[in-house]
DNA sequence: ACAATTCTGTACTTATTGGTATATAACCAC
DNA sequence: GTGGTTATATACCAATAAGTACAGAATTGT
């Protein structure tokens, strides 16, 4: 029927969010964008749209990718504590060291300028509500392996309070075992 | 001598301040601050240097004064724990509810393009590690109210993910009930 | 009052950037 | 092969923004 495309619209979004994510999305300009994966404006604008609704689409597949594994790792067998102490555990290398130092891409975004969009501002949301609900939900479900007294969702908040601090301070590239000695710490928690 | 300055330097950083915190720095043009300030281009060049040179001053100051804040409610009387529990309740106003949205400008800057300065990043770096400080010395220093075991260190670190995490959280206005019920939870780790 | 000096407002320059017009290339059905 | 259709590349436009030149205003010492 028609030429076909000459790139993998995900090939494309990887990029994308390699620039977006080490420039943040004001300070990214398309052409950057396009030098880096080798296609045109044109191509861009036809595939995605403009700028916002790339960075957004961007976002999104970022959003996914993390929830995706959340949801395998939290529903893992075995007791809430283990598969939360793990999930924790997994973002260790992305907080951590070199590997972590340019920290994580939503918090980022939510700091940004692109919150003027509304449906950046919604899509973080959306990922910070579905996180800590996972958390939650898991919590809830072995409520009876905790003591008495033991608030799921004060719990599950908490974990996310912690998660996020600890995404947000990656930029000082902290020790390894000095993340993992916080994470114990607030496992302590779960009891 | 010659023509006085019509403005005071520390009221245009904080109308700057302003600007930036909302908007970041990218995104903030010299335009919108000169016409929120009331001075023109040439005189805000001549008090702080280029754009850049405005930001540090700006975040600088910031970092000041939640140091200085610091200072004073964690040198308080009585035990450690209760001299941090206060320093943590006093950033409830400013991480939930409709004034906690704009969150931390210095989180925000951590993620924003200004970045790029490598001034920036210090100061960030300097104001992180000398929270942290302020919070270890404390709990040293009154070791021996604390059970066996207790690390100051690493206790240290977590309270500071925590804030980190709390203020980084702010954007979704959450609940000041939320926050103190982390808080209280988190404050257990102090025993 | 005047000169020396520093500040301020207007207008400008230059560079960058988001977005697009247009012409051409590549593909498939027939 | 040819026509219809969709993608690509080049070149361009309009807008915005950082930074500055320059002329004029405001102050103080003499």
């Amino acid at each position: 029927m028609a030429r076909p495309r000459s790139f993998d619209p995900d090939d494309v979004l990887d990029v994308a969010r390699e620039v977006f994510w080490r420039k943040g999305f004001q300070a990214t300009s398309l052409d950057e964008i396009t030098a880096a994966s080798g296609i045109g404006k044109p191509s861009l604008y036809a595939a995605f749209g403009d700028k916002d609704a790339l960075f957004l689409r961007v976002l999104d597949r970022y959003h996914d990718g993390i929830l995706g594994w959340a949801e395998r790792t939290l529903a893992q067998p075995g007791s809430a504590r283990d598969a939360i102490q793990q999930w924790l555990m997994g973002f260790i290398p992305y907080c951590s060291g070199e590997k972590g130092q340019r920290g994580c891409f939503s918090i980022k975004s939510a700091s940004d300028g692109s919150l003027h969009q509304v449906e950046v501002r919604k899509s973080i949301e959306r990922y910070n509500r579905r996180l800590e609900e996972l958390i939650r939900a898991r919590l809830r479900a072995d409520r009876a392996q905790f003591k008495k007294g033991f608030d799921p969702d004060i719990s599950a908040h908490t974990i996310m309070v912690v998660h996020t601090g600890l995404m947000a301070l990656a930029h000082q590239l902290p020790d390894p075992k000095q993340v993992k000695a916080v994470i114990d710490q607030v496992m302590a928690l779960l009891a």
